[in-house]
DNA sequence: CTTTGAAGG
DNA sequence: CCTTTAAAG
């Protein structure tokens, strides 16, 4: 069953559309069926210029939303597969959380937790826009701990999640929440990485990927058109234990930040996502101990510091440049979330330009349900 | 913490003694160090004739019995392979069953169950002997499930299991109970098939395997000699999806009957265990459907007879010709066991010139925590 | 420590 | 459907 969502919004903000058709990709976007509507129209020729977009595929799944708004997706009988019996598309997860053997918190208390903002930008303009971006660690685990509900709650505009860690075919029918565009980004190897962009108004344009073949296997980038901006959200690959994928690391950097670059001379860009770096020492608890360790190597450092020499701002970080101990990721071993022992790996970093129309940046570290925290940005556009 | 037993007896039987050590094998026996005790003593030299013996092995481990009764063994540091962090041997489990998500039934409702018997011989001789046999599918899954407190309420003299999946150096420590001498033994594959047999009395030798050099690789096999006769529990393994491991199994079949056959020259021998196959259409819920799947092949069930043809009785099927809907396991899927869809893999062959000496046989069918059920056996030796 | 999928049942 | 492990984080 599709959640139904308590809106609770604590300023102004331009009115949302419902009308809704959702898209599904594998490494790929898909046809649209709904009509999109409102202010943000986008052509036809618009989207079908889809450069960075690959058509692999198998196992495609479209899903359109019924009128009185709950989420219906089509249930196609799974496949047998010899004896052994798939898992239909979208059905609703049928166990739910294991609360009895977590030796971590995992239940956000949402009910004491405060999510209104009254923020303004530097010249006073209250936020109208509010983006959040999370890791989920796996969607179908953040479902049956009920960790969407943190949408209820939040209520953002946009919402981009990395790691979803599910193919097309095997997202549960929950993950469909209602009144919001969905976009999907699964890597071909399945329950591997995999981005996900919801947007309650509908994006000009999704494209997906960096534009570089081999990275744009592993569904690690959505990238969403707006009026006023580009919204890429990302999954950055992890150098890994003993720093074995660091080149690869390394490489996507530099594809990323030509990515970004044509992109900035369109319009600004807001990244977001889990960058899997921490950049300075005050963005994670030991930094000493961690320089060999992935997330704070010298070389990950550097990469986000020319990244950031590009044009770009750390919105958090220039909000809060002397906050210590606010981080978005806690290693599940030693109890590192309940000591605070963490890194800040997750951004939003826009555009220079676009600087003046950031109102404020938090991390949501009271939000249970991953090893990273959501992050929400709330703007003036 | 080891489990303290409750012991609840119905008819008279011989004493038991407690002193005692432990054995713990990986396809392998290994030094004892403990002193026997009592009638049943076994001298040094043929302890050491250990015919079938492979000793093969690292990760040896030994267990001694404080003096107060309570099992405490050895907790090396599990050593660290990079940063991955190794379990501790034999520590207690810290996870407990996930009852949550469950859909099939875990829990035995033990206190509802009767596991006293009044049987006889056919000579109205009573039951002084009890040996129970059950398909763990995990011990550690089992644990969770508190399913060993099953022994508390059956309290057999022998326990055997099958498909234990736990490597020596992983077993809880919860599964060291007490009052037990304890063998176990591993497939060279962890977490893979794996038998084990736990006796009151001490066994006058206790060899591992059937002679066969592939098929003792996979912990399939405990064969305990005692004063009147051979026990020999056994893991027969399965003929796999689309019957792909058929022709090994039909070989083991061959093996395992030359193997009975050298024993039986000497005692009479109780063979126990998952035999994995139903013997007759009376054996199983859907005989039509399944003449094509492992467990009910027209070759599995011929090896059966001619097992049983060497002068051999399924002491079960001896004593209820003619009972249906009795049987020890039940597919996790379709909601099986509630069903009683079932088969009866699991049995208690004996040489033919022993069967005067049995008293009862039954399938614990109530007793939940595997996709099998115990069995037990009661004699008067 | 946790999430995935795979093999095996 | 359930239990194991391996790979990845």
């Amino acid at each position: 069953m599709s959640q139904r969502r308590g809106a609770k919004r604590a300023a102004a903000k331009k009115t949302i559309v419902p009308p809704v058709e959702e898209e599904i990709a594998t490494n790929s976007l898909e046809e649209e069926t709904g009509t999109s509507s409102e202010e943000e129209r986008i052509t036809k020729s618009q989207r079908n210029s889809k450069k960075q977009q690959k058509l692999v595929e198998e196992g495609e799944q479209r899903s359109d939303e019924t009128e009185d708004g709950d989420a219906k997706i089509e249930n196609k009988k799974g496949k047998r597969t010899g004896n052994r019996q798939q898992k239909s598309n979208s059905e609703p997860l049928k166990k739910v959380a294991k609360t009895d053997g977590k030796l971590n918190k995992t239940d956000s208390d949402f009910g004491s937790l405060d999510f209104t903002s009254k923020s303004k930008t530097k010249d006073g303009k209250p936020w109208n826009l509010k983006i959040s971006s999370w890791n989920v660690s796996g969607i179908r685990a953040l479902i049956k701990k009920n960790g969407l509900d943190f949408l209820k709650h939040e209520d953002p505009d946009v919402f981009c999640m990395q790691e979803t860690k599910c193919s097309t075919k095997n997202l549960p029918a929950e993950a469909i929440i209602d009144g919001y565009h969905k976009y999907w980004c699964a890597a071909e190897k399945d329950g591997y990485s995999g981005t996900s962009l919801f947007s309650k108004v509908k994006p000009l344009s999704v494209t997906y990927g960096i534009g570089d073949k081999e990275q744009d296997k592993e569904g690690r980038t959505i990238t969403a058109e707006y009026d006023k901006f580009y919204l890429v959200n990302v999954y950055v690959p992890n150098s890994g234990r003993g720093l074995v994928t660091l080149p690869k690391r390394l490489k996507w950097n530099q594809v990323l930040k030509d990515y970004l670059k044509k992109l900035d001379v369109k319009k600004p860009v807001i990244l977001c996502g889990d960058l899997n770096v921490a950049h300075n020492e005050i963005d994670l608890t030991n930094p000493k101990t961690n320089t060999k360790n992935a997330g704070f190597t010298k070389e990950e450092r550097e990469g986000m510091t020319e990244l950031l020499e590009e044009g770009y701002i750390d919105s958090f970080r220039h909000l809060y440049p002397d906050k210590t101990g606010s981080y978005t990721f806690w290693a599940y071993f030693g109890n590192a979330r309940a000591k605070n022992v963490g890194w800040r790996l997750d951004y939003f970093v826009l555009s220079e330009r676009f600087v003046g129309n950031v109102c404020d940046c938090v991390n949501r570290s009271d939000v249970y349900g991953s090893d990273h925290c959501p992050i929400t940005l709330f703007l003036n556009v």
